[in-house]
Formats: structure tokens, sequence, C-alpha cells
DNA sequence: GCAAAATTGAATCTGACTTTCAATTTCACT
DNA sequence: AGTGAAATTGAAAGTCAGATTCAATTTTGC
């Protein structure tokens, strides 16, 4: 088992919590991380069910209820389609809607643009979304229409 | 019956796509352009159900769709909640997380990074969302946390 | 006026979670 | 190691917004 970092980030959250440590989390949590990108509820339910097939589904939804609120994992929803990601640092995501590729960025100029539009208009912003939504460069190539 | 515009531009959609002209969705239509903001299909139907007791909640839905499709109307979806707003010139949102208050604002500055992101990773973008969600200035004030 | 095609709306279905609750597991304390 | 209170699990049932179904009704081109 790696991640020995998120798997001690996790006891914490769990013993400052009074919550207890199961082996679903611990296996939840290890599947989770061996995903790169942003998976779904859905597909991360399929995966754990091929390992552990006697881990549920209302455990696996709890959990990654869990793993946000301990800070290690986000929820994202694209489109409305809910979907986690690792936590790392603040980025934004462009998003192709033929294949779904999702790619993330960071702009700086944004991030205080937005700054200082929510101060003209009174706003203390706790937090954002920016996608961007279109086609990616593979898509516009081989595309049928 | 006001917005006359709107309403030959409709009728000019519904001719164009071999649609039929209806007393429901010329009613829709009247009262989705009467509310001001940004409102979510089940408060529209509640105000449609008021003035048109027979019309049934899946025709608001459907014409909603189609108020889309024909260029009236824009669907958001901010945090889950899934608000038509009237369509006009493109612009994004502030969101008080604690009255539910949206503010819209624009920002040209914004769009054109944006535009350089995408280009920098091939992307062709055809629409973005961006939300900023925080507290407006008066939930700020007489906060109670 | 008359069909053909589109539309309506009540009811049913769906997908994506959320809640419930009895059975099981964890863990602080002997 | 044993015990018991509190937390957790997972199967099943419940929600909720919205989509689909389909028989009855309405619109409209001729």
């Amino acid at each position: 088992m790696s991640h020995e970092v998120e798997h001690r980030a996790l006891s914490r959250y769990l013993e400052d919590h009074q919550l207890k440590h199961t082996k679903q989390r611990e296996a939840i949590l290890e599947i989770f991380l061996e995903v790169t990108g942003h998976i779904t509820g859905e597909d991360l339910y399929q995966r754990v069910r091929d390992l552990h097939p006697q881990i549920g589904y209302t455990t696996v939804y709890r959990t990654m209820k869990l793993l946000c609120e301990a800070g290690l994992a986000h929820e994202h929803n694209f489109d409305g389609t809910t979907r986690y990601e690792i936590a790392h640092q603040h980025h934004d995501h462009l998003v192709c809607i033929r294949c779904g590729k999702i790619i993330e960025f960071e702009c700086e100029m944004i991030e205080k643009a937005q700054e200082q539009i929510a101060e003209r208009h009174g706003f203390r912003v706790l937090r954002h979304r920016h996608e961007l939504y279109g086609h990616c460069a593979k898509c516009q190539t081989h595309r049928s229409l």
C-alpha cells in the first residue's frame, strides 16, 4: 500500500473527529489515489467493487464525502456530472465536450481580476468555478462535423 | 401581452423548425419574461400554475428547453441547482452562498486570458462558466458567524 | 373541414445520490 | 483478551430533478 502521506492524513482526520479507522475507508482512499484524473462516483464504485466486492455503493459515496471534508479530495460538477479529483493546488479546467478530456490550468491574472470584481461588488469570495468547454486539439482535427 | 420581440422570435423559431404554436408555449414564455433574475424550473412551474392551473410540469420543462434552443433563455447550473435566465449578452456570475443573491459581471480581460489559455492547449472554446461564490456585502455585515 | 403531425399532461421511469436501520466493527477501558 | 458504547456498514427504501411514455387533444397545411 503506497500513498503513506495521504493515509496518514486520513488517520489524523479520523482521530481528530472521533471517527473510526476502517478497512473500507483505507481501501477506497487507496483506489481513489491510484486513479489519475477526474472520476465520477459511479466509476469509482465500479473500481472499488472489482477489488472489494463486499464494499457497498453507499460506503463509497460516504467515504468520498469524508475525503472531501478531510481535504484529500475535491468534488467538481462538470455540466451536471459530479467528479472527484485528488486535492492539490487550486486550478481551473478545460473540458472537451467531445472526448471528455479534462485539462487543468491556472492563471494568476484571472485570479486577480476576480478579486477585483468581487471587491467592486462588496463580495467576499470563498471559492469559484471556472471551466472552459470546447473541443480539444485532437477532436478538432479528426472531427466528423 | 407584452414582449412582442421575444414572442415574434419564438414564432419564427417554431416556424423554422416545423413546431407548433400553442397557448402553453406563449404563456410560459410570457411568464418567464416577467421574471427578473435567475429562476429555477420548479419556481417557474409554480408561477405558471398560478395563472394556468391546467399547464403541466412536463410542459414547463419542455418549453424551457425549447426556449434555450431558440436562444431566448439560458440555462445555468449553480452548485447543483439549474436556473434559467433571459438570454442577453454574455456575462458571468457572483453568487452569495448565504442569501442566494446573484450578480452578473463581465470582464473583457478575463475573456481574453481564457482565449490565450485555450489556445495554448490547442482547445477551441465553445462556451464557459465562471462563477464566484462567497458572501455579498449585506451578508458579511449582519452575519451570525 | 380533415387528416397528419405535433403537443400535451398524467403517470411512470431514471440516475444520482441520500437516508434508514438492523447488524457488524472499532476502540477506550478494564 | 473481554466488554460495551459509539461509529460504521450495506441492503433497501426514499428523494429529487428531470426525462420518457403514451393516449387524448390541438394545430395546421391542404
